[in-house]
DNA sequence: TTGTAACGCTACAGACTGTCGCACATAGGG
DNA sequence: CCCTATGTGCGACAGTCTGTAGCGTTACAA
């Protein structure tokens, strides 16, 4: 449940935003999608370490892997935070969020509407979800 | 002013932390300090590192050196959390926070809480601060 | 001047990452 | 039933980062 995701190579990172973004893939469309022209072993190996790690899943289509992502892209990111959180500040949250108010990288405004919405969010989803 | 700061390894986040807590270190207040009995000169290098990666100064006393922290740790965690977000979340805070809610790391009245200390914070400093 | 205590420099092995080449399997066409 | 094309995994190799340390250098004290 919290399992500790490895981190990533800038690669793998951009090949995991194309899994998030574009959804289920083969090695084919990550290849036509990336920026870089690479060789198709090269993206199939990517993904066998994305998968390898934890971040993405196959199935087989035919005789072809279709990628998809093992965890939603908002998890693995507060999975990312949270580690951050333990590192520097003993868990402590408020610590960093006033240090990245501090920083201006957020204000008290943006903290505020943020409650309101995920309280909004939650009651809309309700207990179902949980 | 928001320059990317270079990740830390194991040994020199524990480093780091040390001269957080402690203030500013010789090398052999390191050493002493740590877990794992290391040499002078593993210490050394750890600490010289971490000055070429700019999480650390160091000033000179008679022909010793001493460590201090060039940039605050919360200040450093917001960074790192700012990295994330940019990562994962093509900037979007809001996400990242909702995500936390979602992994439970957060709840809503954590974040309300926080937003008024944050204000409460940012009255008491004021404008002398900024 | 010689010993001691700091220091930096260089090194080296192990892990991780980007990048492939290659050998293997299997579905279809002839 | 065999051959080719396509899709797969495995092994490899170089470059970088990190932990760990030996060694040569320099400055101050006796």
């Amino acid at each position: 449940m919290d399992d500790r995701l490895p981190e990533l190579g800038d690669l793998e990172h951009e090949v995991m935003q194309l899994v998030w973004a574009h959804g289920p893939v083969t090695a084919e469309i990550v290849r036509e999608s990336l920026s870089r022209r690479l060789k198709e072993s090269t993206v199939r190996t990517v993904l066998r370490r994305l998968e390898e790690k934890g971040y993405a899943n196959h199935t087989v289509d035919g005789r072809t892997y279709v990628y998809h992502a093992a965890e939603e892209r908002s998890r693995v990111a507060a999975k990312a935070v949270q580690r951050i959180v333990d590192w520097f500040c003993n868990g402590s949250i408020e610590e960093v969020l006033v240090g990245m108010v501090d920083n201006k990288m957020l204000d008290q405004q943006q903290l505020r509407t943020l409650a309101d919405q995920v309280a909004k969010a939650k009651k809309a989803r309700g207990v179902k979800k949980e």
